[in-house]
DNA sequence: GAATGTGAACCTTTTCACAGCG
DNA sequence: CGCTGTGAAAAGGTTCACATTC
């Protein structure tokens, strides 16, 4: 969060960020911002603040924006398009290098520039492309076995999307987004904030 | 998470569930179910577990979901398709009343069950349909504007994809979700386990 | 006997407050 | 003087362990 808007006061021309700063960007607390930061390495420069651009290079180097990272891409539904579509991702190094389906309707239809590739092609691809990170945006009773094969074939990070609960060994990160509980907590905030407030 | 593993469970037809079994499901301890589900209530019976069915039921009530939420998508793309599509949602309780855009090519064009509508409609349906929660879809640029117009509308918890950072006043719920961020954590994830292992 | 509910212990995270440096 | 960096204090969250209940 912090690269993000450090990037957009680098881009905006300022030098320099205070904690302060940093903080009422963000929504937390100057004392936070020091302490995050601190955990790095010493950034800042007592009484005046942080550089700006040396801050965003030192942060994109810690969180391993540097390189390029393969990313497979497994379902070529509307997530996976919202995914593919997204412009952001090349630019942060993350290079799409396939979208995969196992439907025949979807197969071969092209994808943005590239093509819709057949799923039982995926494990060769990661492994001649050595890919480390895929997306899964597929139906969740398929989740699970394209997972294993993705491990078996040498992916170490999955951002799922199947609102499915994956297991995977302890050298592979699992990250997880479920767009039905999100609206839940909403749900709850609501019900909660309106009952205290006895409105409708 | 809880409430969906309780529901496969009362769907197989199992009537009674151990904190040692739902936690196992879950991911977590034992004692960790136990310590979230007592600050709700005592529903369990000792020596026995949790019945499943009932404590479905008091998940469904704490959490908001017995009652119908109407929720409007703002931004026709890819993401609002996925989202508009997800037939999970209707199921939950959260009614769909409109998708919204403000693309001449998008207005108009059939959407599941409904057609997009033209965006400048949003405020008027929003109060006269008394939606309450909804998901924004669209680019960043125009997202806090949008989200103004929302809360002067009446809404009450936005659901946002656009990688922006939003404000809302303190009554409005806001969750953010943001894709680029969320494979960024993995690239650190990824960076840190290789550098300690010195792989490649 | 089996498994909950819960105070107490433990661990982590956040906040405070101030010494130290530019 | 302004603002960072950081120990120490406070708050928050998790785990333990056991009395209690079915």
């Amino acid at each position: 969060m912090y690269l993000r808007y450090l990037e957009d006061l680098d881009a905006g021309g300022q030098h320099t960020a205070s904690s302060d700063e940093l903080a009422h960007l963000c929504g937390t607390t100057p004392a936070q911002v020091r302490k995050d930061l601190s955990f790095f390495g010493s950034f800042g420069k007592r009484g005046l603040g942080y550089p700006v651009h040396e801050l965003t290079s030192h942060l994109r180097e810690i969180l391993g924006l540097k390189r390029e990272w393969k990313v497979v891409i497994v379902g070529a539904g509307k997530i996976g398009a919202a995914l593919a579509n997204y412009r952001g991702f090349r630019q942060r190094g993350f290079k799409v290098i396939g979208v995969y389906d196992n439907s025949a309707e979807k197969i071969g239809l092209p994808w943005g520039e590239a093509i819709v590739r057949d799923i039982v092609d995926l494990e060769r691809d990661v492994r001649v492309e050595e890919a480390l990170i895929a997306v899964l945006a597929i139906p969740s009773d398929d989740a699970q076995s394209v997972v294993d094969r993705l491990v078996e074939a040498g992916i170490r990070a999955i951002l799922n999307f199947a609102p499915a609960q994956i297991v995977v060994p302890s050298h592979v990160s699992l990250k997880s987004v479920n767009m039905a509980m999100e609206l839940e907590g909403l749900s709850f905030a609501l019900t909660n904030a309106m009952t205290s407030k006895g409105a409708a």
